[in-house]
DNA sequence: AGCAATATTGACAGCGCTGTCATAATCATC
DNA sequence: GATGATTATGACAGCGCTGTCAATATTGCT
């Protein structure tokens, strides 16, 4: 029925390791034998198994990619931009939820990765910080990349891994000085997950922008979050139901300020003209809503290809420890019409 | 570094075949040698290699998701669902964008699939109804479960294989009733993507209602859309630029529901006071909009986890030809904000 | 106790591939 | 044209596991 490499070989007239060495693009194969088992393998329709070559070499030609509580249009894009980088390798995408890491414990979380099959891990925010995650890694030997950790952060140094990500602390300042310079003084903001770094990072931005124009934080006006949609409209109904109303709110990501439109919507406050909202990190959210969300972009795409891209380069040339990598996207203010000066 | 089978049998006392046996809940071993086994695994922290096990015994606890061209809310939903499943069984998910699917020629799809490790294939709508899909899913004898497909498509009849889905025609019936019934006679229509069944269907149950109450079809409001957004707010623009308006719009789906209701916000059409709307599928963004939208719910995530599930299942009790299922879900009509009785 | 039936265990081959190393063919050089 | 360097190819073992089948221990029954 399948096609063995054995077949090919007594096709092309060649021994299997020559087959072998035709597929994996290893060097010192003559043109010809090239030529012939390649068109033995496409006439069997031959295709390697991948278990044998993975008994083989320890390779699996699979990449996984690990999330706990995100945003889910913020994993999509991040998903998307993988899966293309992997097709075009030949790679395969493992998707794997792990909830509830905060409360895994050592050994739950080296059983998860001990019997995880794959090449390399794909990890998202708040994972990549997680310090017994990026332990288990590093301890598994197993290759990562740490999508929107922290500049904080080091990439582990045993083994291949690094870290990429955009400068949250600054392109919260960009958005807050973007609200400032529209007229508004009385901002709100509603923080992201605790335990998401980058909650924390964007957070300190907003401070820090207010703080330099001089502006005052009211504490009525600033919530605790979760990045979920539904957190962003407990904190709306908790931001309006004080005696005064600040004129925009910058939530921590598009999903709450979602939730605060919608709660905009139902308590009769317009966007933006009796309220401006601003999001972040330009999720299929922003653009879908009415007005639309100005936000601020994240390359969450070209992130995941990057982190695929990595991951799978490394397979090949293996890097020695140190080759650590690490590198910062530009993040984008992107204004619509969710945001009005005043 | 990584224990292997042999290392857990010296330690336990037993042959490597005795600890294979524990850990494949094989019957007839002893207990008291099961228990040192499984302690002896314990204490090594063994995991087995799934390569080698793959190889052995060409299971691979690999199921795939493909999908094209469907909305991204959607798509997680099921991904939601079937990776819970997978996970509860040590499983894991590849996702699998098959993109252009409907250009691709037999040899195209079978190298696809040839080169996919897995243990079954998930497929969502529209690769649910491909026949080249799935006549190559058939002749390699890959299990596999069509999600949305409709119920003309019969299960594949060689190989394990199910079809789960909605009643796509009647849940469209309901909207467009419901519309009628609060007062509607001026209803516009967007239809889905051409290659998807499920659109024709919706489509379909749509002029059926509209019929069984006498109320003409006004082809001035019916457009063609392709599930996506943006096809969504193309339509809604077509559909405004007319000399009359409809007073209410049903989409085949929530995105180019949204879609409406971007350009409605747009062109400062209230909706739902000047402008109904109804979409499909109850995905995230028909909570996340404001008015929230009117919609169809299908229990995707649910269905999800069953393909996993059923894939799971027959890898282990493997069952015969012919045993191919059918199953179809409720749906349900979702009122919300995006809808009013006039 | 004696024998068949049944439950429990182990030896060994082999799944399909690649790494190692030996061998054969070819090339470069003087 | 002989020598060494280089390139091309193949034989074979073995990756870690499970299936087969034979061997041994236990049980039930007369």
């Amino acid at each position: 029925m399948k096609a063995r490499i054995h077949d090919v070989a007594e096709r092309a007239g060649v021994s299997m390791k020559t087959v072998s060495r035709v597929l994996n693009r290893e060097p010192n194969v003559a043109e010809t034998t090239r030529e012939r088992v390649l068109e033995a393998a496409r006439e069997l329709r031959y295709s390697p198994s991948l278990a044998a070559r993975g008994l083989a070499t320890s390779k699996n030609f699979l990449l996984a990619l690990m999330y706990d509580n995100v945003s889910p249009s913020y994993i999509l894009k991040v998903q998307q931009g993988a899966t293309n980088i992997c097709q075009e390798a030949g790679y395969h995408l493992i998707v794997h939820p792990l909830r509830g890491a905060l409360e895994m414990n050592d050994d739950d979380v080296m059983a998860v990765f001990e019997r995880l099959p794959v090449d390399g891990v794909i990890l998202t925010s708040p994972l990549s910080d997680n310090p017994i995650i990026l332990g288990a890694l590093e301890k598994l030997g197993i290759r990562h990349i740490a999508i929107g950790a922290s500049a904080k952060t080091k990439p582990a140094s045993g083994v291949q891994s690094a870290v990429l990500g955009i400068d949250n602390f600054n392109a919260a300042r960009d958005m807050t000085r973007f609200l400032i310079k529209s007229g508004h003084r009385d901002i709100g903001f509603i923080k992201g997950d605790k335990n998401h770094l980058s909650a924390k990072l964007r957070y300190d931005g907003f401070k820090a922008e207010m703080g330099a124009h001089g502006l005052a934080l009211n504490k009525n006006w600033i919530v605790q979050g979760n990045y979920t949609f539904t957190s962003g409209e407990v904190a709306a109904r908790d931001i309006f139901s004080r005696p005064e109303r600040p004129s925009a709110i910058f939530a921590s990501n598009d999903d709450m300020a979602a939730g605060v439109m919608a709660i905009a919507g139902h308590m009769g406050i317009s966007v933006p003209d009796d309220l401006s909202i601003g999001g972040f990190d330009d999720t299929n959210t922003a653009r879908i809503l009415w007005p639309r969300l100005s936000t601020i972009r994240q390359p969450a795409r070209e992130m995941g290809g990057r982190a695929a891209s990595v991951l799978i380069d490394s397979d090949f040339k293996s890097v020695g420890p140190d080759e650590s990598q690490r590198k910062f996207y530009e993040h984008q203010l992107v204004i619509r019409e969710s945001t009005k000066a005043i």
